[in-house]
DNA sequence: TATAGATTAGGACGAATGTCCAATACGCCG
DNA sequence: CGGCGTATTGGACATTCGTCCTAATCTATA
């Protein structure tokens, strides 16, 4: 890997600036002061602050789309890949409970701001979607985008509640829960006669 | 009930603005243009855009505080009153749809600001938190304050992706799961001996 | 009616913002 | 070395922001 290129470097320091403070609350001259570069040079990379959004949202789209990937190739059962997935809450906890999800937090903000940009955020919801509605098609679900939107929104709520309240133990055991969930799922898919015995559409 | 005061007018715009555009994003003249006065008249009610947030949050926590009080009257059971709580999903779809949970969005947002306002508006959260553990409690949960958390961290989750996926079924498919939830935690309630049965430390 | 206090209007202020440009420095190839 | 395209600099710009002040108007009481 060579030294990253200016333009490299400002889309980095833009996407955590975007993250811990948000998009519209950080200023040409925060990222400018964090690369160490004039706001002139800055410009002649990105004419626009929509700019550097749009190659922030598409960095963090490759950036997710080879996590999944890798997560793919290192879990042998759908389980575990889902459970990477789930475990990501913990491993990432810290900047949780002080910045709440990257994905998240920013598609709010762009809805309410009516970006433009907003379409192309979702995006990163939709990967996480996609990708865990085949690791439950995998299972043998038929109610797999169900249960895909299920894991995403229990995680998403995890976060804003770690954020507000800055709890630790709480994003622990909801975790537990949600591996606790994923067992039994596991379990119904290699018995799958009994399935209906947790009830519920998604399998809970 | 006679004429709204100036002040009243000026939070309820302040509200709703902030709602559907986030605090930062709100001017003061867009609030001034909202109630049709001048910018001069809004500063004699408002010394501070940080004054008018602190005001809105007051407004709001009465205003769940009275919710509160109505659902705690109006259920006869803790399971009802749990399940007014769970429905708002339902009543206010259109809106979370469009701008997300209004207690959520802000708090994220007032964490991107490190606003000196987070503590405030946290509050809102944990009014809802402390009313959803004492119906728990009610109920003879020993982990209330868990599933409270839980059923909490679950409304955002939905809110969250509903916002961003503009999905009105996927908000009744979680109502209809959280609602059989609650169905079997009602039911253990009924037959505490086998509490045991459907596993996990918050009574999943 | 006169007067004091509360309310409203409209504009001024400096700071910060996103955007843009002209001038300079750098690095590679002839 | 000379020249040319890329990269970088620092500052100019109009606008908007939150904040603040003064003057005018309304309201109620004496």
């Amino acid at each position: 890997m060579t030294v990253k290129s200016t333009r490299d470097s400002i889309v980095e320091a833009a996407d955590g600036l975007f993250y811990r403070q948000g998009y519209e609350h950080t200023s040409f001259a925060d990222i400018a002061a964090a690369v160490r570069i004039s706001r002139g040079n800055f410009y002649y990379h990105f004419r626009t602050k929509d700019e550097i959004l749009d190659a922030v949202i598409a960095a963090r789209l490759a950036g997710t789309r080879a996590m999944l990937e890798r997560w793919e190739l290192e879990g042998r059962a759908p389980t575990d890949r889902i459970r990477s997935f789930i475990h990501i809450l913990i491993a990432n906890r810290a900047d949780i409970k002080r910045y709440g999800c990257p994905v998240g937090t920013l598609c709010s903000e762009l809805a309410k701001l009516n970006h433009a940009a907003q379409g192309e955020a979702n995006k990163l919801f939709t990967l996480f979607r996609t990708w865990l509605r085949r690791q439950f098609a995998l299972l043998g679900r038929k109610d797999a985008d169900a249960l895909a939107m299920h894991v995403l929104a229990r995680s998403q709520g995890v976060a804003t509640l770690a954020n507000a309240f800055h709890d630790d133990r709480f994003i622990r055991q909801e975790v537990e829960q949600m591996d606790a969930w994923l067992d039994a799922i596991a379990a119904q898919a290699r018995a799958p006669r009994r399935a209906h015995e947790t009830g519920g559409r998604a399998g809970r």
